[in-house]
DNA sequence: CTATGGCACGGATT
DNA sequence: AATCCGTGCCATAG
């Protein structure tokens, strides 16, 4: 068997404890840039050109997995099975959205910036002297892949009309992920609904709806739509599902509108979870195969000429080359921590949150960071680092932060929306009696705390929640 | 008068 | 030390 090739953490020096701590609030994107920018800023690091297992050291050939780490552990059969995974390329120096850099071959996508990804759809749609403007635009892209700023200053600034500034943002927004560039949700939205109705067979009235009665919909008020509309209210509901599912007011989100209303919803919707849950072979009754996917920092080495170098050199130099051999050294050894500790966590999480994980919302089981971090005994703020900015994928497909984990209010409020929904529509309860059937139940909370807990869930208030049995709102 | 949302306080958590 | 969360009190709408 192989032995961990990292286990052994050389003693701790103030600037060891520092950067380990910074690396391990950073979640997969984050560590990616991080690594390339030491690359490029750092001679003594290179990439390693076979690819290694960074959990063990294994090789791997090339997208495997590693099949060491991913083998049941014995003894242990309900265990999950926790690994390291290492993905994503090196972004090649230089290529951080330089102008100079449109060549139009498409290469694997997996880890450009949204930038970059979009620039190399459109490169050949732009004239050569658009392009600055291009680049401008979605180098401002704020992190839902909106471009907020004032067209007109824009045009301005570069000295060239609306006009034609409008119809570079055309081009930015037909690319994927679609709508991108838009200058807000509801533009990002009217730019889907028309891509889409292109492709497929929209309905007219939704494309209708989406035009003109878009903010009443996200308010979820589909009977003042249906009344104005001359439509059944069915069919708006049906329309508000249908946004729900194919289109996305941020673009650069994925995953959007699974379970959280719109609105107030920016805490979920993440393009690259951080942690894949699933079964092996997707097959149920096999054990849990849980993913950590890192930067290829098993590829990371430190220049094999580099310590000839610095024998070979004159004593003036010997100096500087010596600082870049030790921070390269440094920052593998930090990472390689910071993934351990990932690893450890993950591994206490998934064993208390199996059946969480399996089962759904309502089997999670109340736990904090303390209780984690006296388990693997590490500092509490440890745990929270790991845990902030990270994300999960489930097996069912939902990517969720990591706190949800740590959430002790997800079991009330998955049970709170049972009763919701078991409730006659004609003559929904009020917060006061969704407190009282919780309590008999088992869950004291206040009439207060039902009240936010329906605002997180975005639900009605019961007023608005009255259908009369045909069908219409109160 | 009832149901609900706003504000702010205190204790727990990070 | 800062933040989050459940809760009580009060104002307001219906």
């Amino acid at each position: 068997m192989y032995q961990r090739q990292f286990q052994k953490i050389s003693p701790l020096t103030t600037a060891h404890l520092a950067q380990t701590m910074s690396l391990l609030n950073m979640n997969y994107g984050d560590l990616n840039q991080e690594i390339n920018k030491a690359l490029n800023e750092n001679p003594a690091l290179v990439v390693r050109e076979e690819r290694l297992c960074p959990g063990c050291g294994h090789k791997l050939a090339e997208g495997q997995r590693c099949p060491i780490c991913t083998q049941p552990k014995t003894g242990s059969p309900d265990e999950a099975i926790v690994f390291l995974s290492a993905r994503g390329e090196f972004i090649p120096k230089g290529s951080s959205l330089g102008l100079d850099d449109f060549s139009d071959d498409l290469m694997g996508t997996d880890n450009l910036t949204l930038e970059e990804f979009v620039l190399r759809q459109i490169a050949s749609e732009l004239r050569v002297e658009d392009r600055a403007i291009a680049a401008y635009i979605l180098n401002q892209l704020d992190e839902d892949g909106l471009f907020r700023e004032d067209l007109d200053d824009v045009a301005e600034y570069f000295h060239i009309s609306l006009d034609d500034l409008t119809r570079i943002k055309r081009i930015i927004q037909k690319a994927e992920p679609i709508g991108v560039g838009s200058s807000s949700p509801e533009e990002a939205i009217r730019v889907q609904i028309g891509e889409l109705s292109e492709s497929s067979k929209t309905p007219d009235i939704y494309v209708k709806i989406s035009e003109e009665y878009l903010h009443p919909l996200l308010k979820k008020q589909f009977k003042e739509i249906s009344d104005q509309l001359n439509i059944p209210q069915k069919t708006v509901a049906d329309a508000a599902e249908y946004f729900s599912k194919n289109l996305n007011p941020f673009p650069a989100r994925s995953h959007w509108g699974d379970f959280r209303s719109p609105g107030e919803g920016d805490t979920l919707g993440y393009s690259n979870p951080d942690v894949v849950i699933n079964h092996v072979n997707n097959d149920p009754n096999q054990p849990l195969l849980v993913e950590i996917v890192i930067p290829s920092v098993s590829n990371l080495d430190i220049n094999p000429y580099y310590s000839q170098a610095i024998k070979e050199a004159g004593e003036g130099a010997k100096e500087e080359l010596k600082t870049d051999f030790d921070k390269a050294n440094l920052l593998i050894k930090c990472i390689q921590q910071r993934n351990n500790t990932l690893q450890r966590l993950v591994e206490k999480i998934t064993a208390i949150q199996k059946e969480f994980i399996l089962k759904g919302e309502s089997h999670i089981k109340p736990i904090t960071r303390v209780e984690i971090s006296k388990d693997l005994e590490v500092h509490e703020s440890t745990i929270s680092r790991a845990v902030s900015n990270k994300t999960v994928q489930m097996p069912d497909g939902r990517i969720i932060p990591m706190s949800t984990f740590f959430d002790r209010s997800l079991k009330v409020r998955t049970m709170m929306k049972e009763i919701i929904a078991k409730e006659k529509k004609a003559n929904p309860l009020s917060d006061s009696e969704i407190q009282s059937q919780l309590e008999k139940k088992g869950f004291k909370v206040a009439r207060r705390t039902v009240a936010k807990y329906r605002l997180m869930e975005g639900i009605m208030p019961a007023h608005q929640r009255k259908i009369n049995p045909t069908g219409k709102k109160e």
